[in-house]
Parts: structure tokens; C-alpha cells; sequence
DNA sequence: TCTCCTCGAGATCT
DNA sequence: CTCGAGGAGA
């Protein structure tokens, strides 16, 4: 089924309806809404809030009992999907809609007013998954619990529906704070950087040691400790320099790793090719790997 | 040198 | 779904 749904919005929001939802499984086609909970966000504060459990055609199972502490007997006297949804429907209007995960939830609405309602919900939507990958890169994962733990948030995620939307207007929030703070916007994150060699050049310095001495490296394949621009970053701080292709004037090739490229297949980059033929024949230029590299510059204990 | 495309890997929601 | 690496082509 084709779904008609709105725009992801880059912007900072003050006014926004915050939702989640609780289901019975994964799939909007098989699966359905237990529970339904949203908060209106008007200058940055909740000023009201909706919230509903309802009761499925079908039963919830045990799994979904344990995680969500939602049990049958609880949604007995609970209204139905079709009974709720126009209230719901006057809750969201035109506003724009945040969850985490957003496309999980509004899969299953939409399908819902489609259904029921005969409309189509094409609300513009935040993404807070894809907002916090780009305002917090370095951390492991974003999920909404582990955001929740990193982050100090007041609210806990419970997986209730509340409770969760709480926590993901809670850090949606101290998104807007921690990129003010750095004065930068969300906008500026979602920029599809094609960061260049030479963009690196010129924004870092080599304020540490000149350890690498103006040596020339090139990267192939991934890296398995940082993403590549870090490793330009790294070393152009470290006195070294940056070259996009193998030639005669580069002097190291560092090696990621390769098996994950369909072309390569754990078989040669074309850079590795180039810089074996320059080693044949005499040039100045040495290929290694991801943690000789490291060893280079003294980062990491590697053995 | 820069832009656009393809592909595979990995992640998140209940 | 999003992201990044590499490659084709302008």
C-alpha cells in the first residue's frame, strides 16, 4: 500500500504534537493499536494532553503483556480503534507530528484514518531517531532508552505510550538546547556534507605534534575505529597530509577494511592495485594497516 | 574536481 | 528506513 505521508521538517519547532503509540507487533498490516498517547506543544511547554488505551479485534500476546505491562483483561472495557480516532484526528489536525521513530507510528495511523476515517494523514513529521544520529553522532546507538539513560531525562521510557512520548519531547528539546549552545542548527547537520580534502585542510590545524611530518595518506575501504573524515581529521592535526587517489607522490595507503564493498568481494581496491604497481616500481610509498596507522600517530594500544 | 548513482550493512519501532 | 564507500561520468 502506497502511504501519502508528509515531509520531514529540518527545523527547530516550538509548536508540535508529540505521540506514541503502543501496538500488538511490528507490522501495520497485521498488527494493531492498543494504545494511543499525545501532548500539544506550544512554546516549548505541554499544554494538554490526550491519552487512550483501546481495545484490538484480535488479542495482545504474551510477549507485548511483558514489554508493554498492557494485559487483555485491561482493554475489556476499553473503546475501539474507529471510536477514538476522530478525537484523535482533532488532536493532531494540521500540526506537525514528533516521535522517535516516527514512520513505525505513523505507519500504523495512517493506515487507521485511511481505514476508518477515509483520510489521508499527511501531517509534516520530526524524526527524533534521525535528528539525535545527527546532533549525537558518537553514541552507539539511539535508542529512545539508551537517549533516555545518556541524556539524564526526567521522564523514563516505559513502553507506554506517555511515558515514551514524554521522554521523546524531553530530548527532542535538549536537541534544540545542545545545537544552540554550539550555534549551530539542525539544518546544518542534515547539510549531505560532501566534505572534500580540501575542506579538511583548511578547518583543521595541525595543533599537536608533527608526528606524521608532511607525509602523504591515502584511505581505502572501512575504517573500523572511525569513520574516514575523522581519520583525515586526524592526520592533518597530527602534521600529515591527505590525498584523494593513489600517485607517486603519496606515501602511505592505509587499509580498511574491503569484504563489505559488492564490487570488491574481500578482492583489491583499485587504489590497493595503484599503489602496488608504484611499489614495484620503486616509489616511495608503503601500504598498511588500519592499526599500524594508529600505532603511527600513538593512538590506541594496539598490539 | 564535483555530482549522482548503486549497493550492502545495520538500525529502530512493538 | 538511513548511511557511507566507491565508481561513473560530466
Amino acid at each position: 500500500m502506497i502511504r501519502n505521508k508528509g515531509s520531514f521538517i529540518v527545523e527547530e519547532l516550538s509548536e508540535y504534537v508529540v505521540f506514541d503509540l503502543e501496538t500488538t507487533g511490528l507490522s501495520p498490516e497485521y498488527d494493531e493499536i492498543i494504545e494511543f498517547s499525545a501532548c500539544l506543544v506550544i512554546n516549548n511547554e505541554i499544554v494538554s494532553r490526550y491519552e487512550t488505551l483501546i481495545k484490538p479485534e484480535y488479542g495482545i500476546s504474551p510477549f507485548i503483556e511483558e514489554l508493554t505491562g498492557i494485559r487483555n483483561d485491561m482493554l475489556e472495557d476499553k473503546p475501539k480503534i474507529d471510536e477514538v480516532l476522530p478525537s484523535i484526528y482533532d488532536f493532531l489536525k494540521d500540526k506537525v507530528l514528533l516521535g522517535h521513530n516516527v514512520h513505525f507510528d505513523l505507519n500504523f495511523l495512517y493506515d487507521a484514518f485511511n481505514k476508518y476515517l477515509n483520510l489521508e494523514l499527511n501531517n509534516d513529521y520530526v524524526d527524533l531517531l534521525r535528528l539525535t544520529r545527527k546532533v549525537y553522532p558518537e553514541y552507539k546507538t539511539h535508542r529512545l532508552e539508551f537517549l533516555s539513560k545518556e541524556l539524564k531525562t526526567t521522564n523514563k521510557p516505559t513502553h507506554r505510550a506517555l511515558n515514551d512520548a514524554l521522554t521523546t519531547y524531553e530530548i527532542y528539546e535538549l536537541c534544540k538546547r545542545f545545537t544552540k549552545e554550539k550555534s549551530i542548527t539542525f539544518s546544518d547537520l542534515f547539510q549531505t556534507s560532501y566534505l572534500t580534502v580540501n575542506d579538511i585542510k583548511s578547518t583543521v590545524n595541525a595543533e599537536e605534534d608533527h608526528i606524521l611530518n608532511g607525509e602523504i595518506f591515502v584511505f581505502t575501504g572501512t575504517l573500523e575505529k572511525m569513520d574516514r573524515k575523522s581519520a583525515w581529521e586526524l592526520v592533518v592535526k597530527n602534521g600529515g597530509d591527505i590525498a584523494d587517489g593513489v600517485s607517486k607522490k603519496v606515501n602511505y595507503l592505509v587499509l580498511g577494511n574491503g569484504d563489505y564493498h559488492q564490487r570488491l568481494k574481500g578482492g583489491k581496491s583499485n587504489k590497493m592495485k595503484k599503489a602496488e604497481d608504484l611499489i614495484l616500481k620503486g616509489n616511495d610509498l608503503q601500504i598498511i594497516s588500519e592499526n599500524v596507522f594508529y600505532d603511527m600517530i600513538y593512538l590506541y594500544d594496539n598490539k
